[in-house]
DNA sequence: CGAAGGTGGGTGAGTGCTCACTCACCCTGT
DNA sequence: ACAGGGTGAGTGAGCACTCACCCACCTTCG
């Protein structure tokens, strides 16, 4: 129908934007191919199936946390602690806003679910990466002398990581708190107990 | 057919089962009888319709976090706070661990999601209390001398809980990190930020 | 006492609907 | 001429849910 875009595209963006407001469930073949302006029949000259569109939808659509943190890895010294914790938190906590929804929608299809995961695993990222990802940028700045010699970095980066992630879900929108702040204040309450 | 619990039970715990296993959209009204030892039509003898199960197996079936945190803080100075904040994570790490799947479900059903948060909102509960309830202990504690005074317990309950619960979704069953000493590294870690 | 009748929990056999997916065919650019 | 992207009209399967009926057990009362 309209938009210069080519049809694959409008169909994982109608596809995306369905499993974001009505459910994975609920997003339907009939809806995709509504949503896209094209057929039914349409969505099967670019996918093999529904569960494959599914499949791209979450490899090609989800955002990535990893390159963040392996680019402060590589340098770390660079910035205050402060600061680059309090970025972390930051681009984490609206990663799992955006991610969050979806990802917990292959709960209720196990077997999407076991496609999903062993696509990631082929793929060597998942979510516990940001985690060991984290922990990683933690020890470098613990060998450059940042980081208390006994710090538990690992535990660390669960902490902060896993505070990012339970905002995305243990809040309605409405009281949802602003990631900018939340992320601050994080940051710092852990830097409490690195140094 | 077997068993002596009378057929409501039967029927919620098969539902619980099923949902744990294969997840809700496969958690169909026939495999739920199957699993119940009953008729279909049996279910809607006990249960005006499949979405009121659900919120049924919800609201019955998963375990609650509250009582622990709210005796807690009843009476701050008992134990010592290491082995309370130990105590709380490994509670709250078996909670998620058990309650994480089946909540993430919902969020492919918006629909179904949108009632049970009613559902919640009426019971005064939600994902959010165990937060407030761990702020307001460590709140107690503060008062009683055994915290930093400038501490920020909000977001160190926000820490501690949300590494619990990414737990639960952050790993394969395989290597899935065991409770118990998971819980006793954030406790020591956060503890540092603490005093 | 014993039949009449109400009731709660149960069933087998549908019913209508929605779903993912297919098929025969079409149009347009090269 | 033909390949690639497109379509409207299906199709069978599976779904939640209903219906008429059953039966064991209790009251109630002639």
């Amino acid at each position: 129908m309209q938009s210069g875009k080519p049809a694959r595209e409008r169909i994982l963006d109608a596809a995306h934007e369905l499993m974001l407001t009505v459910g994975l469930s609920r997003a339907t073949t009939k809806e995709i191919a509504k949503g896209a302006g094209c057929s039914e029949a349409a969505l099967y000259k670019h996918f093999a199936s529904k569960e494959e569109l599914f499949i791209r939808v979450l490899t090609e659509r989800l955002p990535r946390l990893a390159p963040l943190l392996s680019s402060l890895t590589a340098e770390p010294g660079r910035g205050t602690l402060e600061e680059n914790l309090t970025e972390i938190a930051r681009e984490a906590a609206l990663f799992y806003e955006q991610s969050f929804p979806i990802a917990a929608s292959l709960y209720a299809e196990t077997q999407l679910k076991r496609r999903h995961d062993e696509a990631m695993r082929e793929m060597g990222t998942g979510p516990h990466l940001p985690i060991e990802g984290l922990d990683a940028y933690l020890r470098a700045e613990q060998a450059a002398g940042r980081v208390r010699a006994d710090a538990d970095t690992f535990a660390a980066a669960s902490l902060l990581l896993g505070a990012c992630a339970q905002r995305a879900f243990a809040y309605d929108a409405a009281v949802l708190p602003e990631a900018e702040p939340f992320a601050a204040r994080l940051a710092r309450t852990l830097l409490a107990a690195l140094r």
